[in-house]
This record gives C-alpha cells, structure tokens and sequence, in this order.
DNA sequence: ATTATATTGCACACGACTGTGCAAGTTACG
DNA sequence: CGTAACTTGCACAGTCGTGTGCAATATAAT
C-alpha cells in the first residue's frame, strides 16, 4: 500500500464528516470533490457508500468512548459535566452519528455505537436523582433522551456559529446541568467550583 | 368543485404530516396510498410536490402564529411559558416544520414562516434577562434558538413516547424555563402558581 | 528506471422518484 | 338520468444517485 493512499482514505472521511453533517444524504460526488478525489476513486477505497458510513460511525463511536472512557467522579452532577466536557473534543464524529441516529437504515448501527455511552448518561442520571441532586420530575430514561437532545443542540450551535471554544465547552455544560434540574446560577457555580471542568 | 374532492385534499395534506414525520423526503406514493389515492391523483390537487410541502408550511404557520398571537403576560418568564403550552396543540404542524426547517431547499420558507414566533420568543427573553428573571450569561438570539431545540425537543419526546397530554404539556413548559435559567423546582412552583398555564 | 499501486474519465446498467399525457373508469350532484 | 368532476392505470421522459468495467495516465517506492 502506498502512503498517498492511506492519505487518501483519511481525506475522504474527513470530507464525509462535513459534508454529511450539511445534507446527511450527500452524494459521493460532493464527498469526493471535498477531498480531492473522484468520484470513481472512492470506489477504491470503500465497496460501496455504506462502508464509508459504516466505517465514519464506528470508528467515530470508538473515539467517543474513548473520551468519555476515564470519566469518573464521585458526584453524578459533575461527572455528567464532565461527560459533556469531553464531549466537546469529539463534535464532528458526535454530530455525524447524531446525523444518523433517526434517519437512514444505519439507526441500528448508530444507536449500538451510542449505546455504552448512553448508559453511561443515564446511570448518572439515576444517581443523581436518587440522592437529590437530579431533578426527580421526569423519568430516568426520559430525561437521558432530553439530556443528550440539549447537548447536541449545544453542539450544533457551538459550530454553526463559530463560538470561541472555551464559550462553547462552558455552553454545553450549562445547557447539560440546566436540563438536568440545576439553575443557570448553580450551574455556573458548580462548574466554576470544579476545576477539572476548566478549558484546558 | 365537488366535496370529496377538497375531503380528499385534506386527507392527502394529513397522509403528508404524518409520512413526513416518519421520513422527511417520503415519495407521493407513499404519501398518496396513506390518503387512499393513486400517485397520479395527487397532481390533481398540487401542481408540484413542492406545492404540496409549502401549503403544508405556510398553512401550519398560520395555525402556529393563531396560536400565539393572543398571548401576553407581564412577566416575561409566563409569557414564554404560555408561548410553550400553546405550542402543544399544534405539535403535528410544528414538528413537519422543524423537519424541513433544516434540510431540503424550503428552509428559507419554513424560516419566514416561523419568524414572528421567533421574534415574540426573543423579545420576551430580552425582556427577562433585562429585569433578571432570565439568565444573562448567554447572548439573547443564541438563548432564543436554544429554547427553540428545547421545546423541539420536548415535542418530539411528546410525541414519539405517547405521553399523556398533561404531561406532556407540562414538560414543554418545563424544558423551556429550564432553559432559560430556572431550576427544576422553580420552573414547577411557577407552573404551579399560574393558573393559565393548567392543563385544560 | 521499472514496477506495483492509485487515480481518472468515460460508458453503461440499474433503480428510485418526479411530472406529464391520455383513455377508460368511477362518483357526486343537479 | 346525464353530465361534469374526479380518479385511475399505464406508458414515457427526464433527473439524479449508485456501482462497475476498462483503458489511459499519474505517482510512490525499491
């Protein structure tokens, strides 16, 4: 294998990841063109258009886990602030899989790939409400759902508009504990007074 | 012009609500079976299948804009509470627009239509945030398309879950105080004190 | 330099969907 | 009734996307 190739490969995912969060049904033409590429030259590289996505969603969930792997506190409240922290660092891949959670045959893949996050989500979450510092007002798994629907609209925002990161790391951990019960006070409070939810 | 005719335009503009909902490029015939018609007929009533999508818009925002046209109240945080519990009742055409209101080519239409609404959404958040019953640490249009996603959101879950009407309607108005800086347990107290915003 | 490896352009088959024309059928309505 | 309004089925053209075959060309690597 030559090394322009594996070069390649790279670019076109890459390219996938922007061009499907535009139109999440975007023809390989335009992925191709992103890249550099033809269109005829993807098919190089991947059998068919479902093994770029397929590949994109996969390896994007390992990153993902990845990230969120070390995360662990004593507190659910913070650890859900830390889970949305890094988070941060993962925002193409997470927004391709958003992309794909509700539409497309690829939901199943999707929604496996998510799913050791979302438990994760959703253990804190219990937690929390168990011992009072979650809202007890909505259903666990209810509100998993609202949680990660206000992290991904958090997201969306930090990148359509080009916010400053530090902005947009606080952001989607304001709108996370926001959902999850706290005012915008004692969230502010709460991530002020922890500093492993710096920017870094 | 004879009756089963405009009965028959009316089922084909439900059939689309509802296939719509399900997937947002959903083809005539798929549309036209669940209104129990042939594909051909369809051109019968619409010239174009974009005729078809923006009567579909235009007419639920003029249902939305009815909706929250008499709404006012002193205190702006009601005022976007009352905004919400509207907006329940009108959950279907809502969510056929949130669905075009990012894909496809009619998201410029879908944006004009919901402008008055937004605007009405950004004023009273301006408002609170001015006398400080609304957060102020997130700028007035960013908060304003954030209580956007979050009452999307909440209707979605509303919808998909087949909540009980109460509850859902109580968890729009929730979400969206939540997000504008209440705490769980403020957001209800003020729910609770309001006798507008009851469940009727 | 030579060779294995990649990329390209073009042609083609295939499928899904839109929009149209038209003749034959069905149904509401006066 | 009988007629005008509506529906249907089918055929067809046009568009856009995928996936493949192949010959020509460019490029990395030894």
């Amino acid at each position: 294998m030559r090394r322009d190739a594996v070069e390649n490969r790279e670019a076109l995912l890459a390219a996938a990841r922007i061009e499907l969060n535009l139109d999440a049904d975007a023809p390989l033409e335009a992925i191709a063109a992103r890249a550099g590429l033809s269109r005829r030259s993807v098919y190089g590289h991947f059998a068919t258009r479902d093994d770029l996505l397929r590949e994109l969603i996969t390896s994007g969930a390992t990153r993902v886990a990845g990230a969120v792997a070390g995360v662990d506190h004593e507190h659910p409240v913070v650890r859900l602030a830390l889970i949305a922290s890094r988070l941060w660092r993962e925002v193409e891949d997470i927004r391709v899989m958003a992309v794909f959670a509700v539409r497309g045959p690829l939901k199943g893949l999707t929604a496996d790939a998510l799913a050791p996050l979302r438990a994760r989500v959703a253990e804190a979450i219990a937690e929390g409400a168990r011992d009072g510092s979650v809202r007890g007002d909505i259903p666990v798994a209810r509100l998993a759902r609202l949680v990660e629907d206000a992290a991904l609209s958090a997201l969306a925002e930090a990148s359509t508009d080009a916010m400053p990161g530090p902005a947009a790391h606080r952001l989607v951990m304001l709108l996370v504990l926001g959902t999850v019960g706290l005012s915008a006070d004692a969230a502010a409070a709460l991530i002020d007074s922890h500093p492993e939810l710096d920017w870094s």
